[in-house]
DNA sequence: TTTTACTTCGTTTTT
DNA sequence: CGAAGTAAAA
């Protein structure tokens, strides 16, 4: 009896293929992690593959970990095979030969938060209009063309005119000569730079193809073209290259990841073998088969199917309560009295939502309740500002160049150093081609600063010091020293009165975390920025306690929970507005994908609920049952969705706006369209919680506007409504038509 | 320089 | 409705 017959046939015939490209397509629950160690065990064991001569490459560090821990149980402690993710197998390469590409190999590395202040600078440098352009779209677009290993010279060839694209080409290569000037890399970077380094120092690639042998990629389906690239370039010469994914759980194409990596791969490697898992371990049949109802509608997709051997298990309990409080007052009295009746934890219980915003209600009622949860939320550690602080100070410490956490802590604690006196010390800085650091240090010889030079001098000697201690002590050491020196626990208690007890435990949780670090074998300041950059803070391990989880799809994704309640099912939320308004439809599909994640979370037992009304930025609006609802065949579901899944309002609202607004006629009640008109009703009616006051258009008769759908058109007669103007519009493209200005957004030309 | 009052603007986010 | 960011006052 050898390990390897626990598998089942797919899977055994996937860890046996180990010559040359393999596709091996694993649906939702099937043991893609199972196979995938098996295989690099098979490989060692049964084809003497040395293990240096083996990389697994994963997106999260906790799939790493697993992975790591996973190998090692299985063929004794400490294995070499390098199992890391995308961005630290980057990053250990790098440090090795940027060199090369003429970048200080002490490099930082700017986090999101960093990029924007970055940006901030830049805007502001480049006296860019911050009415057209936020720092979030220009950061978007030059993210977008590293994803696409577009460089800055290229950007700018490809701008052609384009005044929009001008304005990001300027912005992209101020931002990229900031970074080399202030050694730092960006998350992009450090895929596209290790992809420049391979092409411009084949025999560097040639090193490290040697010494990949074997590779194995996970979630393949949502690697970008940089990543996809990369890959390629490792495994060109001995081509035994595995990759693992699930076409049908990609759902980052918004950051990104391209589909077409996991759909084409046959294309990229003719002679590759396929693969499927489609062996479902998790989940009851009919929660799969209503997974596969919803996915099922994707046109874009790899035929699978997933199956199981399980029982049917319990029906899918649908639900739609009146408001968003009383969805999560039954969810909370649902998982309560299931636990109860059936002996449970509340460890296995996880509440899914789309949007963070949708955590709230939910963690009112449970503190109102008494029941533990844990919140897997978008302010993760490292993104507490106390940390970001700390991080700032040992980030400036290990490079001076770093001019983005200078700035941040320059003022922190407030030492009288303001705005004014630092853009004095910039333009001394620019002047003499100096770094930030060096003007701090000649602070004395800068005109006007008055009594904030000595502070600044001082803020220099001391930045000095610690670097110098950096050299003798460690991390942990260092961090005491200087919360200590600027004494920030005072600062904090000054300055955050109810809050500075949480927020200096946090500083000595970082102290501990640091100090946890330097028990490693070869602890450096470098060393710890790094692991602190590449861990996010879902990964972050807050498991033990028996909690009750409540997470969005996006961070479910991976996970699995024996009762699953998926709420906020409304058309409009999820699918989201934007996706609906969208007329392409890949957004849909990917949003369709997103639902498909969230149903095969579910082991045991899936509760869906919706609310018919909900408050969205304060105003209450009407929502419809999704769409991903309806589509789950009604026979997996425990009642019938009630006739027509429209309650009155909702009839009324649609044939109200027949009378109304002439466009109706034409369009068939489409879900989207109803969900349109839901919103343009909320306006009509007025359905607000906050003061209702219609606002006068900024255009006028004879104005030429912008319609976001029907383009540009000439404004024939604007009638102050009841609630709302009317706005009869003789557009170029679809001639008059009659719109609500509140919700038409016209857009003056 | 720092505090305060007022506007603006809102998905998802592995690293 | 709130967070977050900007403009005027202390």
């Amino acid at each position: 009896m050898s390990i390897y017959d626990t598998l089942n046939n797919k899977q055994r015939e996937a860890v046996q293929q180990v010559d040359g490209p393999l596709l091996l397509l694993a649906g939702a629950g099937s043991g893609k992690t199972k196979t995938i160690v098996y295989r690099i065990c098979y490989l060692m064991e049964h084809e003497c593959v040395q293990p240096y001569n083996i990389l697994a490459i994963t997106f999260t560090n906790k799939a790493a970990g697993e992975m790591k821990e996973r190998v090692a149980n299985l063929v004794g402690v400490g294995s070499p095979v390098w199992v890391s993710t995308f961005h630290s197998l980057c990053v250990r390469i790098l440090r090795r030969h940027i060199e090369l590409l003429g970048y200080d190999p002490g490099f930082t590395i700017y986090d999101a938060d960093d990029q924007k202040s970055l940006m901030k600078n830049i805007i502001k440098r480049l006296d860019i209009d911050t009415k057209m352009f936020k720092e979030k779209t220009l950061l978007g677009a030059i993210s977008n063309a590293k994803e696409k290993l577009v460089d800055v010279n290229e950007y700018e060839l490809s701008v052609r005119g384009d005044r929009y694209r001008g304005v990001c080409a300027r912005a992209y290569r101020e931002y990229q000569d900031t970074l080399v000037k202030n050694c730092a890399v960006d998350f992009d970077d450090l895929i596209f730079l290790c992809v420049k380094l391979f092409k411009e120092h084949p025999e560097v690639l040639d090193m490290y193809q040697e010494r990949f042998k074997f590779i194995m990629v996970d979630e393949y389906q949502d690697t970008n073209y940089a990543q996809f690239e990369l890959v390629r370039l490792l495994a060109d010469r001995y081509r035994n290259l595995c990759v693992v994914g699930d076409d049908d759980q990609s759902i980052y194409a918004f950051r990104g990841a391209d589909i077409r990596n996991i759909l084409n791969f046959e294309v990229h490697y003719p002679e590759a073998k396929v693969i499927k898992l489609e062996q479902n371990y998790r989940s009851t049949g009919n929660i799969l088969n209503a997974a596969n109802g919803v996915i099922a509608n994707n046109e874009t997709r790899k035929d699978k199917a997933l199956w199981t051997d399980r029982e049917d298990g319990k029906k899918i309990r649908f639900s739609r309560l009146d408001s968003a409080y009383d969805e999560a007052d039954f969810v909370v009295e649902d998982i309560l009295r299931t636990k109860r009746e059936n002996g449970l934890n509340y460890s296995d219980f996880a509440i899914l939502y789309r949007t963070n915003a949708q955590s709230r209600v939910f963690e009112e009622m449970f503190v109102r309740d008494g029941v533990p949860y844990n919140l897997v939320a978008g302010t993760a550690f490292y993104d507490r500002q106390e940390i970001r602080d700390m991080m700032a100070y040992l980030k400036a410490v290990a490079n001076p160049n770093d001019e983005i956490s200078l700035r941040r802590i320059i003022n922190v604690p407030k030492r009288g150093i303001g705005q004014a006196s630092l853009s004095k010390v910039e333009d001394y800085a620019e002047l003499h081609d100096i770094s930030l650091f060096e003007a701090f240090k000649n602070a004395g010889d800068i005109m006007g600063l008055g009594k904030t030079a000595a502070k600044i001098l001082q803020f220099s000697f001391f930045m000095e010091r610690l670097r110098g201690l950096s050299e003798m002590v460690g991390v942990d050491e260092l961090l005491k020293t200087l919360i200590d020196e600027c004494e920030y626990e005072e600062y904090l208690k000054e300055n955050f009165e109810d809050k500075y007890e949480d927020k200096i435990q946090n500083v000595y949780e970082l102290v501990a975390k640091a100090q946890q670090y330097s028990e490693n074998e070869e602890p450096s300041l470098l060393g710890f920025l790094e692991d602190v950059s590449l861990v996010s803070g879902s990964d972050s391990d807050e498991y033990g306690e028996d909690r009750v989880t409540l997470l969005t799809v996006h961070s479910a994704k991976g996970l699995e929970f024996k009762n699953v309640y998926l709420c906020g099912m409304e058309e409009g939320i999820f699918p989201g507005n934007m996706t609906i308004d969208s007329d392409e439809p890949d957004g849909m599909e990917e949003e369709r994908r997103l639902a498909y994640v969230a149903i095969t979370r579910a082991m045991d037992r899936l509760v869906i609920t919706c609310a018919k009304s909900r408050q969205i930025r304060g105003q209450s609006n009407f929502f419809p049952v999704s769409r991903f609802v309806r589509e789950i065949p009604e026979e997996y579901l425990e009642s019938k969705l009630p006739r027509g899944y429209r309650d009155s309002a909702e009839e009324f609202v649609k044939q109200d706006l027949r009378k109304k607004v002439s466009f109706v006629k034409s369009v068939p009640p489409t879900a989207p369209f109803i969900a349109k008109q839901t919103r343009d009703l909320n306006m009509l009616m007025g359905i607000k919680k906050g003061g209702d006051i219609k606002a006068k258009p900024d255009y006028n008769v004879g104005d030429r506007v912008k319609h976001i759908k029907f383009g540009v058109g000439t404004v024939l007669d604007i009638v102050d409504d009841e609630r709302d103007y009317k706005i009869t519009v003789d557009f170029d493209s679809v001639g008059n038509k009659v719109v609500y200005a509140a919700f038409a957004k016209l857009q003056k030309v």
